[in-house]
DNA sequence: CACTTTTTCACCTAAGTGGCAACT
DNA sequence: TAAGTTGCCACTTAGGTGAAAAAG
């Protein structure tokens, strides 16, 4: 039970023989920074045709512009990622799900979270979040109603955000779900903490996407696989407009707590 | 005041232009594994001479076994690590500073934080901490004071914690001091979590390694700088022996607040 | 016995919640 | 006004303290 190494890495917990510390250097500079820069939602849908804004069905995968870069791996497994805590998702989603933007940062909740499958246990990936703007609206909440009130406001910054554990070998990715917990969202344009810029009052697509490290040297070439959960929209909010969605966070969410009733789990509908 | 790039790398913060992400790949295997296994305090520091146990005057900076394999760099400046706090490391040094080890881990008060100077800002390093034992003894505290009592237990396995920025540039390194609080000291010699592991009642010294990155590569040829302390060396305990060492804690640590006196910060000598 | 280690505890820090009043 | 945003609050989770008692 003793680890076979004696290395430590600082906030990624024990480091095992395969879990690596990071790999600048091959990382840095124009051509990755751009390999990173995802097309936004307009261009790289395009081509894929409009967003499902309203998913009845199951979630959509699909994969990014330079995954076709690298031809087909011949009978080698593709890599999969799966939701995790769809229903809770899914009860969200039916109502709308909101997402409170502040200027100190906010979590989301639920938090994204998926079971990876298919990977080389071998291969290095890393694993990216960001999220795009679904259209090209700015949303009102009226009568217990989302309606469109015009056009969008001017894209925010765009920003990614890397899992904390990667690069990380598909093997260990695979070992458990994967949580992107710490990621924050704000509505501070002049952020310089790294944050998801989003404009409130608009409506989000999270992605997420799956990098090939091991192909670092000639990015941006690189094998780069993008998945999409609709079940995942959301309005981003700077106070909840549905108070359904008010109490799906109050009963779901653990810090909330505070704010469930005693008894049955369900606070009174107050006014 | 807005970052220049949109990737944010999870627990370590906004990553600009030039912070990166983790570089697996040429991190792993036996050449590196073998490079961070720094030599005991036993056959690194015989060539330069036995420990200074006590140290009256102010740290001993010294280097490590590989800097040698590469030559000086002509005008270039070395790079510095200079110990932050440095009052109040003395205060408990000369009472004979003792840290807590347990079960399940305990951080080190005061935590070793250190600026640094002289590196090339846009060369990346990686910054390291070992913990190795000054001597050969097993202590006891008797009647105030610690005495030898006995040979050294045998060796727990030996760890390194890789400091959870790295790798960055030296940019980064010296834009601001740099802490290891999240380092946590064990005697559970089974411990799978990565923590450094020591034995109770024996004198330790925490050392500082600095890896140029660059040179992953060419590993284990890299260029390591040692840098030690020896103001922080420290004796590892399951309980405080020293009274005046807890009440030094009691006084400067945030979490031990609660055991200060509401009025002059000091607390009734017990019994 | 003498000495060291383990466990549990009250008390803290630090930070994630939605409510609400005040503000724009 | 009406709609949206901000700051502060009580409450929560999560986890870092030494004390004290219990155990070895």
């Amino acid at each position: 039970k003793v680890p076979l190494s004696g290395i430590m890495r600082g906030s990624s917990g024990p480091l095992v023989p395969g879990r690596v510390p990071p790999a600048g250097a091959l990382f840095a500079g124009p051509p990755l920074l751009s390999a990173l820069t995802f097309p936004p939602h307009g261009a790289a849908e395009a081509s894929l045709g409009p967003p499902v804004t309203r998913a009845p069905g199951p979630s959509l995968t699909w994969r990014g512009p330079f995954e076709t870069l690298h031809g087909g791996r011949g009978e080698e497994e593709e890599p999969k990622l799966c939701l995790e805590s769809r229903d809770l998702w899914m009860e969200f989603h039916k109502h709308g799900t909101e997402m409170v933007i502040t200027k100190s940062g906010r979590r989301m909740f639920p938090p994204l979270k998926v079971s990876c499958s298919g990977m080389d246990t071998a291969a290095r990936y890393i694993l990216l979040m960001d999220i795009v703007s679904v259209d090209d609206c700015r949303y009102k909440f009226q009568r217990h109603r989302w309606t469109v009130a015009g056009k969008a406001d001017p894209e925010a910054p765009r920003r990614v955000y890397i899992h904390p554990d990667s690069p990380a070998t598909g093997r260990q990715w695979m070992s458990k779900a994967v949580t992107f917990t710490k990621l924050k969202l704000t509505n501070n344009l002049s952020d310089t903490r790294g944050f998801t810029i989003l404009n409130s009052m608009h409506k989000y697509q999270p992605r997420l996407h799956l990098v090939e490290a091991s192909d670092l040297l000639r990015l941006p070439l690189s094998t780069v696989r993008t998945f999409v959960f609709t079940e995942t929209q959301f309005m981003a909010v700077t106070a909840y407009q549905n108070e359904q969605v008010t109490q799906l966070k109050i009963d779901n969410n653990p810090f909330a707590k505070g704010f469930r009733d005693a008894g049955n789990g369900r606070r009174e509908k107050r006014q």
